[in-house]
DNA sequence: GACAGAAACTTGTCAATGCCTAGATTTGGC
DNA sequence: GCCAAATCTAGGCATTGACAAGTTTCTGTC
């Protein structure tokens, strides 16, 4: 999108970011370094700056680009339960923009790109909810809403920070998942 | 506060920690500055390290203290459904201590006192499970007891990201968790 | 096809930080 | 009263993020 073309390096800018997205998974974003990014890209230390302005900018450009996958992966999902499944999916194949997105100290809140996104993901976070609306009274509706969303995302911020290693016993996570949407929703 | 007479300062190793918290609820564990908590207590630079080590050492003593105190909340309650309350309540309590207790690649892992102190905190989060075991047949009280976590800490987690203050419409967060757990184990 | 301007990148610099070492001061046990 | 340990200070080093200024490469236009 941004430049399909190259000048010296050939694409800097998905270079550092791929590049970070390793760190991250690795070592978590606090240790990220913009001058360890610049060095394994082979630039300058200064040159991803001129990309992303910023460490914080960086790392908003990171969110924004996970808010447009997530948006997309739960776009693909025909219905509730199974879009929570595609939610613990993508915190499994996408663990660094996950646990960035999720935390607002580090990004620019006021970033258009970044506010575009999440409100995507929200769209569609939200029209899978209407599902239920149908079905359940309007503020049983809502609640089992905001139910849905936490139980995704509570499993999918332990399954990341290996807090259910032990309790899941080997087994597939998204196959458990399953079974948890099933007690939420077992009077449906 | 804690300990009774101290030396130079009084009792460095509390002040470190208050003004560490302070700092964390306001910007983050990675915005953390030994040098600058040294500061704020009129101690020299280096003076923390004695007590903490390190950078490391201090985010694992709060992460201990977190789960000390979390277990503590828990211990209190004395069901399933009100355990899942205090959790909430903890997290808005000790935001600070949350945020670090579940960021593992920021602390020690192999802490003694990091292990006894999750350890006893797991054990209440484990024996609130007990209740529904009599209840319901194992396997649903194992899920059960995963699906009670993951409701409780996707709830928190949402929470002090700013994620539910929309949907939450100003109200209070506590009652909110309770219609939560009502839909999770309304057949009980 | 040259040229002007913009985009991409480099080099140099500065303040701040974490961590280490060595030394000074205070405390508590004997 | 004295010694050892605990507590804290002072100085230094490598690394980092951010900024400023200059250089190279591309792009659109006449």
């Amino acid at each position: 999108m941004t430049s399909q073309r190259a000048y010296h390096h050939g694409d800097l800018r998905r270079a550092v970011l791929t590049a970070a997205l390793d760190a991250i998974r690795d070592s978590g974003p606090a240790a990220l370094s913009l001058r360890d990014l610049a060095r394994r890209a082979g630039v300058s230390h200064a040159a991803p700056a001129h990309h992303f302005k910023d460490r914080t900018g960086l790392l908003t450009a990171i969110a924004a680009e996970g808010f447009d996958l997530l948006a997309g992966a739960l776009a693909e999902a025909p219905e509730l339960r199974e879009r929570g499944v595609r939610y613990v999916r993508f915190c499994r194949e996408h663990p660094a923009h996950f646990q960035v997105m999720f935390t607002p100290e580090l990004l620019r809140a006021d970033d258009p790109a970044l506010r575009a996104a999440r409100d995507r993901a929200r769209e569609q976070l939200r029209s899978g909810i209407g599902d239920l609306e149908t079905s359940e009274r309007g503020e049983d509706a809502r609640l089992a809403g905001i139910a849905a969303w936490s139980l995704a995302h509570g499993f999918a911020t332990l399954l990341l920070a290996h807090n259910l290693d032990e309790p899941l016993e080997g087994q597939d996570p998204e196959g458990v998942f399953r079974g948890l949407t099933g007690l939420l929703f077992q009077g449906r």
